[in-house]
DNA sequence: GGCTGAATGTTATGTTATGTCATTCCTCCG
DNA sequence: CGGAGGAATGACATAACATAACATTCAGCC
């Protein structure tokens, strides 16, 4: 199998292929407007791009690929605002860790692990199984900050 | 003032008044209603109940009835089953952390504090002013692990 | 009495997401 | 070759969740 590709794009089809699944035209073209807006992105605004290509496009494309994304940990569905942000890290599956900034929509993934164990902890103490953590930070971003506060 | 009561309906009330806010009779309700459904319940759901008792209601009565409590720290918004839940410890505002079972949705709200720092030391290094955090963790409670592995 | 503001009622619509069945296309196997 | 089987997509309909905008009610207050 050929070296891990540099292009995202490339990378998402390789690590697909990698685990028997295949990056269709329509989910590399998904994926890469999702990677192309650099905030989430709401799935009927993917719609429209897709419609705007190749004529009337049905909610069901749009949300399988999407589906399928976010299964293959390339896309992490922020719930939210209700949108798609491409994964910063895709070559092995993760829980996002998401900064969300209110005012500019922008959101930034943090690959470094924000837990410290306490979770786990906690999820002991009940004998609870942890399946997935969603973790969103709501705020106002650097950028922001500055353009209110000069 | 009267004293801190026991019953958690009193203590809404209560809370609310001692900040200028009304507990109507309708808020009041649907209060009850989410307290009195164990897990997150849907903004449908209440409705669906209102509407039992009072006839035809229609979504703002129970969404704005739903924002107040949120806004007072009653009730917490789950994102992730698009439900809401009472809280468990209203007297001040603070983020839900929720364990969430995905087997038969039960939720269980924690109080002892599960972030350790590194979200805010994240945030000091992106210089991002954080307004509020999402965790929701999602699995398997003890009762439904248990039920499945005996 | 009439102004005011908070709350609720009412109508309509916007936004997000899924169920279901049909069609296409590729592959594998005889 | 030809058909069975499976994965993906197309197409249609509808469900589920949420809000905008304006009207009405009602209590408190001058």
């Amino acid at each position: 199998m050929a070296a891990f590709p540099a292009d995202r794009v490339e990378q998402a089809a390789w690590i697909c292929n990698a685990r028997g699944q295949t990056l269709t035209p329509l989910r590399r073209r998904v994926f890469e407007i999702v990677l192309a807006a650099d905030r989430p992105i709401g799935a009927y605004d993917v719609l429209d791009m897709l419609a705007a290509e190749r004529g009337r496009v049905a909610p069901p494309t749009v949300y399988r690929s999407l589906d399928f994304l976010v299964g293959q940990g390339l896309v992490h569905k922020v719930l939210s605002v209700n949108g798609f942000v491409a994964c910063s890290a895709a070559a092995r599956p993760h829980d996002a860790q998401l900064f969300i900034c209110g005012s500019c929509g922008s959101s930034v993934e943090v690959a470094r692990q924000l837990r410290a164990g306490l979770i786990e902890e906690e999820a002991e103490a009940l004998d609870f199984a942890i399946e997935s953590v969603v973790l969103e930070v709501h705020g106002r971003c650097h950028a922001c900050r500055l353009a209110t506060a000069p």
